[in-house]
DNA sequence: ACGCTAATGCAATATTATAACATTATATTC
DNA sequence: GAATATAATGTTATAATATTGCATTAGCGT
């Protein structure tokens, strides 16, 4: 995975995320319609996550009359139910999913000074969480892990400071 | 770790809630005071995650005058700094710790049917989560896994129905 | 065009959480 | 014990996040 800190082509992030989309969607029969794409586009304007009603500011940008919070809430459901984005809850907030399409795993670095959200390779902690749930003959449907801390680039900025 | 869906000395484990509480406050200089202990009794009446309105309804059969929100939101907030309760954020809910005083982990298997949040012990993950957090040169200062599925009670009632 | 379904619009409201300031209780010092 | 400092709680209002229910529109197959 490449480093989100450090220079990155991050419009090819976002062409990325919204060729996969199209390309799900197409597979599924599923309508990628504008508001599902606009809510995407914002979502992947960066690696940070972002809440509900700074995505639903960005459509009120973009549309005539100001959505009201069930339009965003519909096309986040939607994207969250076809594995395009993730919800961190502890910010209340979503941001892009990496492998689209393998939902309801969501394991993430999340950086307290920069707010960008690294997503881990579910393999790396799976295993682990499968054990511990074995032990105690758990069956897990969804896992979600975040980890809170400083992200290589920002600590290297303080200690510069 | 017993079991907590099977039959379990229930009354055991809030008296040990309530002494290792109380001796940390102790030892801490900090208060334990009425409300404080009301909010910790209350999150130990079960396993289950207990959101902070449900909190301030206990509160309200026990007071002459309904406490108002930040009345239970302090004393979390002091439960959760001292490492006494967990948040669950992905239910915005709150659950006793299991080993007080280690703040800043909280790693979850929750039951989708019987809503029992099981603790993990934070041995069992937590060096898969480090070494991850290492590849990435990314400082962790807390660490959340919040795991939904079937525990091995519900899994087992649900073969029978 | 007709009827079906999915998607969106829209208004109201529910749920969770915090800000700001007043008051009370507790501890400490003199 | 009175004076003072600090922590805890009371109180009001409001912010932030999310959902319900129903009306309307758009797209699709016939």
């Amino acid at each position: 995975m490449h480093n989100i800190n450090t220079q990155h082509d991050h419009q090819h992030c976002i062409d990325e995320a919204l060729h996969s989309a199209r390309e799900l969607c197409q597979q599924r029969q599923l309508k990628f319609t504008k508001i599902r794409e606009q809510v995407l586009v914002t979502i992947w304007a960066s690696h940070k996550p972002v809440g509900a009603y700074a995505i639903l500011e960005e459509l009120a940008k973009e549309a005539l009359r100001r959505p009201a919070p069930p339009t965003v809430y519909r096309a986040l459901d939607f994207l969250l139910d076809n594995g395009l984005i993730h919800r961190i809850s502890s910010l209340n907030a979503f941001v892009g999913c990496n492998e689209p399409g393998h939902t309801h795993q969501g394991h993430f670095l999340i950086c307290r000074h920069c707010q960008v959200a690294i997503e881990l390779d579910t393999q790396l902690i799976y295993p682990a969480i499968s054990a511990a749930a074995g032990q105690q003959s758990f069956v897990v449907d969804t896992a979600s892990l975040e980890v809170v801390g400083s992200c290589a680039h920002c600590v290297e900025a303080r200690h510069h400071v």
